[in-house]
DNA sequence: CTGAAAGCGCTAACAC
DNA sequence: GTGTTAGCGCTTTCAG
């Protein structure tokens, strides 16, 4: 904490404490020579404003609050990545809470964040969210919340998001195009939106092609781990012996599938092709490398971001907001857990 | 930001600003039943205290300030979440920086958070600062700094790391009791201490053991990545044939290591036994799996914080600071890229 | 037991 | 061109 203040400034200029900080802030009506004089004085004190006294006064922290489900979690490590430098960008620092996947938690760290006054909040939402009675409480309270990643519709908001539907689609039909006849997919718990939109990109590309969606050869992952890939590689060598191609909600399980399917002497693409989602480092490691869809956290971060500054600026100078949904454009990563494109039967 | 503040409070209730205060705040000279309507109040408004207003007048902010080198790293996302999480049990928030591994972007960060007024700070040293002037300016400017994981012994404060001389031994010392003859050791760029320190446990346990220490196979990875490790392999495949163990000092360039040595027919452990250092994720799904040293960033995380706020509590109470170096032990983590103990020749 | 008042550091409207 | 003052919301000393 440097000990220089305005006061100090003034007492040891021999100036008012007004003066001083008109010189420091640019008014024109200072003289040339006490703008100089203040100047040099705050240079050689390495003097910086309380930060603290200025959020009082002005009503604003330049603060605003990140909650992310998990913070060692590659993906978030990214959103984390572009909101902190993003907002460090334009004056702002972050306050990064966890919420843990849980409503309680949530709501609990969310009035944390109201209690630190921060600007704005940006967050995903828990996945056993249900309700979002503390959400519009917020909005309404004035402090403006952007979603990512994870949304809801139920509420009016800055929102961005992947398209999930759309990547999920096109992955499904990457599979269809090099030859794949019997694709499954694995899917993670049912309520978060992503789950339900990979879903129906999935469901949309088979039976487009006139293959039939059959709900047995959707598996469920419930804790999105590399565990539940390897259970899943059992049953599919088990029970399921025609599958050639699966499709699954997230490279963790993904690579799970692809080693459980290993142990069991399959051979990746050729007897069954494999597709992850999330381009996570992992999935370059792995051998053989994953086809997977990628997802740019950091992307996404810095958009939520200036979502999130473009309304608390539209609402400190009175302009109407108007509320925008981004999407962040999600790409396949072709690699070699899926069979090259024409070289098929 | 809501709106309910002590004066609004005050006048609702018919009392001073002052007495609400004190009633909030369980002094004892307010009768049972002003304390029980202001309560009652403060609740049906949630009514929370307004920080800046408090960090003013109590100059303290209950922020302290994380700066890493990195954001997006596994174990760097690991320190994170163990200090966001005990400082959130300490009724603390933190403030995130990335350093970027630059001296520069160190110093211009280090100033933010002064500029924030952060209680304290926590930092892990930049690959290439070379210069501590601006790190104890800080501290005899009266705001503590606690090293973490990358420290310099040139400055006194709280310090918490990881016994990397100790952890290198042990691991090198595996391979030996394993049954390797001729050990290569591979090290980041030569400033960090830790690179330093894992050298020094290599070759402490190679020349220990009746080995010659061989600067030979010493090899450098400069960026700490996976693409190294698979330069290394070819190097040794083409020039060191005669190697039959590696200790490496991070996980992802044993893992580039690994991969490249199995493309050009090497069997894992077999023909060439490998450890890495870290345990990140992406050790358990090699194949084979990875022997590795495991550091919780976690436990480094909280301890680091820990040791903080000890010291922002004792400057506040006036005792006197007594400066703490905490080791937090490294293990070794036993996998299939290193052979059984025992069942060697 | 309660109230009044000063002050944390700053800005901005107003006066001179 | 410069100074004075009020006030952001809070705690705490001092009076009563």
């Amino acid at each position: 904490m440097s000990k220089a203040n305005l006061t100090f400034m003034a007492e040891t200029l021999g100036l008012s404490v007004g003066t001083v900080s008109k010189a420091l802030n640019g008014y024109k009506d200072v003289s040339e020579k006490t703008r100089q004089k203040v100047l040099d004085l705050a240079e050689k004190l390495k003097y910086s404003p309380n930060s603290y006294a200025l959020s009082l006064r002005n009503q604003e922290s330049k603060t605003i609050g990140l909650l992310v489900p998990e913070i060692v979690h590659h993906f978030f490590s990214n959103i984390i990545h572009g909101v902190v430098q993003t907002a460090e960008a334009h004056g702002y620092v972050v306050i990064i809470l966890e919420s843990d996947e849980s409503y309680d938690v949530e709501k609990k760290q969310l009035q944390l964040l109201l209690d630190r006054n921060v600007d704005g909040i940006l967050m995903s939402l828990a996945d056993n969210t249900v309700n979002y009675k503390h959400i519009s409480g917020i909005i309404n309270g004035g402090t403006p919340i952007t979603f990512y990643d994870k949304i809801t519709k139920s509420i009016e908001t800055n929102k961005v998001l992947i398209n999930d539907e759309k990547a999920a689609y096109n992955a499904t039909k990457h599979l269809i195009n090099t030859g794949c006849k019997r694709i499954a997919h694995i899917r993670g718990a049912l309520k978060p939106q992503t789950t339900i939109d990979r879903l129906k990109g999935y469901r949309k590309a088979i039976e487009e092609s006139g293959l039939v969606y059959d709900k047995t050869i959707v598996f469920e992952s419930e804790n999105f781990s590399f565990e539940d890939g390897k259970k899943i590689a059992k049953r599919i060598a088990e029970d399921f012996q025609d599958i050639d191609g699966v499709f699954a909600f997230t490279d963790l399980t993904a690579t799970g599938l692809l080693v459980g399917l290993k142990d069991r002497g399959y051979k990746i693409p050729e007897d069954i092709s494999i597709i992850g989602f999330s381009n996570w480092f992992l999935t370059k490691i792995t051998t053989p490398k994953l086809t997977t869809v990628n997802q740019s956290g950091y992307e996404m971060g810095k958009q939520a971001l200036m979502l999130l500054l473009k309304e608390i600026e539209d609402r400190k100078n009175k302009i109407e907001v108007i509320y925008k949904t981004i999407e962040i454009p999600a790409d396949l990563v072709i690699r070699d857990s899926t069979k090259k494109l024409g070289s098929s039967q």
